[in-house]
DNA sequence: TTAACGCTTGAACAGTTGCTCAATCGTTCC
DNA sequence: GGAACGATTGAGCAACTGTTCAAGCGTTAA
């Protein structure tokens, strides 16, 4: 639908607007995955559940802070966790993320 | 495709994690769409351009802040924009945007 | 029991971020 | 020209973020 009058292309916009909540939690998933260390863990995931020691591996940083930001991953229920013995292994908690993913990656191509 | 060993599983996160290139560019998107002023700039130009003094209105913020906010979805290419008078006229300037955020909120209505 | 291992946690620190404020620029109107 | 207006810019600041480091927890193996 094309917009005829600025007034209109202002109230078009308000609309666009109207639901705080959800734009508030847009940013929290964009923010979420707006960190490489975050972003990487993901990937990682992606495909196959994996312990704490090889993601720091896989990534090239510390457990300490591979843990960090799985504990947050895990609060936002894009992650989850089971527990094996002393080991952890952490898997996707949420299908859309690949989606996200890869609508991300066309920009990028473009 | 399942993964049917541990080894496996590693190889495969590894591969998943090949391009660090693109993997950055992701981050520097969802950064972007990761803050509440700079999402909402773009939910508000979603459908049509808007002049700055009328986007902080409608966010209710500064125009100052909006401007500093512009320039950089300008240079990530996300809006351009269109000089009218002493106006300046915005609008978005790539249109995978709409599509990363209806993805996102598919994950929140979940 | 003790030691080793995988993982988690909290405090502290450095780096980054987004805003405010004041100054300024460019355009229009008188 | 000068005033008004829309917009931009840079400096400064407060808040936030992600990492490191050291300590500690739970489980397993000796």
């Amino acid at each position: 639908m094309a917009v005829h009058s600025y007034q209109e292309a202002i109230r078009s916009a308000r609309k666009a607007l109207a639901d705080e909540e959800t734009t508030l939690g847009l940013t929290e998933i964009f923010k979420i995955l707006g960190d490489p260390t975050r972003l990487k863990i993901l990937l990682a995931l992606n495909k196959q559940e994996l312990c704490v020691i090889d993601i720091a591996e896989l990534l090239g940083v510390t457990e300490s802070a591979v843990s960090h930001q799985l504990r947050l991953l895990k609060t936002m229920r894009l992650v989850k966790l089971r527990r094996e013995g002393k080991l952890a292994f952490y898997s996707l908690g949420d299908e859309h993320i690949e989606d996200l993913i890869r609508v991300a990656a066309r920009h990028i191509a473009e």
